[in-house]
DNA sequence: CGGTTAATGTAGCGATCGACACAGAAAGGG
DNA sequence: CCCTTTCTGTGTCGATCGCTACATTAACCG
């Protein structure tokens, strides 16, 4: 162990900026050039690092949802109720898309668009989260099913699609510049909606 | 007039063949070389005739939005009241972006997210679109509002924002692969939501 | 120390990108 | 018919793409 020349740089903090920049720049219109730059080290060290730059991606993207864009899905399960957890997914999300200083929308929607099909690794693992997201979804719906609460319809399925679709408007509606608050204005519709479908 | 050598090739066929080049693999990934060869024609042609690829893909995108891309928007501003108008843009959009034979999803929100920002040609053609589409959306409210419509919100500017979102959605989620059936499923529910909050 | 192992910096690979130079081809005008 | 004008096909430009060969450097092991 610990054999050969130490790494010269941080790992994880490279990753965090490699997240960075595709979250900013999309998949595909992030160069192994800007990666290189800004994360300050050689294309070598990078491949030996992470193999290539679709696996670079798939590694920025988990700590991706290991950190920042996973605030939502924990809040979507943690909350007590389902429509506290979808609530809490909304304003999460708009959260996460509008920060400061941060990039706007979503790391996966912004890949989902810009990610050629030829690129069939980054596809797969997209793909994977798509359906996890939408699966932890319908199961906060079902159990809350199963608990008798009001939910605005029976078809679950449905459900989990339509909250779904919520969060990609939010998403890319917010890297076409929306504010904070206008996207706070559309989640407080949502949820009227959904008080105004429950309460028949 | 009518002096030199004559177009080999029709102008606004091509143009439909560089739509849906555009449609289906987005901007960035859509090369010259791709569209020399659907178009039939060779690279200095193209060049001739349209200037660059920018302006290839604006002149494009004009013609989708002419054509099927126009539907939803020309149903909005047809239909006698704001519901129907609604309605009939989100159905017609779910047409749009699922249409057997056709490219998935909506040309303009995939360009979006595919167009690198360097391109300022694109970019502000796009944010213009977006802007009419969403100017369209809230005048036909206003005028709705001005007719004594039940609305589902007195904020106007947040409901077009709002159903703008839904559109985006749809526009993901039908280039994620969802069917046409799930997709009409949650323009239901989103229908549902507008006579449940008009109701009140 | 020398020897082994691994990461680094330089430098460049073949492929592809958007765009164009150039000469030839096809039309109208004189 | 020749001249002008415009379009077309061949070939290629410099830049950039993702990626890697090669020699060097820096650590651990004995």
């Amino acid at each position: 162990m610990g054999r050969g020349r130490p790494r010269g740089f941080d790992r994880d903090e490279a990753l965090d900026r490699a997240m960075r920049l595709f979250w900013t720049r999309g998949y595909q219109d992030t160069s192994i050039a800007d990666l290189t730059e800004h994360l300050g080290i050689g294309s070598p060290s990078l491949y030996a690092a992470f193999g290539s730059k679709a696996s670079l991606f798939c590694a920025a993207a988990d700590r991706y949802q290991a950190a920042d864009g996973g605030r939502p899905g924990a809040a979507l399960a943690e909350a007590p109720t389902a429509r506290a957890g979808v609530e809490a997914l909304l304003r999460e999300n708009v959260a996460l898309f509008t920060k400061r200083g941060g990039p706007r929308g979503c790391l996966l929607t912004r890949a989902t668009l810009s990610c050629p099909p030829s690129d069939t690794t980054v596809v797969a693992y997209l793909e994977r989260s798509r359906r996890d997201r939408l699966a932890a979804l319908r199961a906060r719906l079902r159990t809350a099913e199963a608990a008798g609460e009001p939910l605005p319809s029976d078809d679950i399925d449905t459900l989990a699609q339509y909250y779904d679709a919520q969060v990609q408007g939010l998403a890319v509606r917010a890297l076409e510049g929306a504010t904070r608050p206008a996207l706070l204005r559309t989640v407080d519709l949502t949820m009227a909606a959904w008080d105004a479908l429950s309460a028949r």
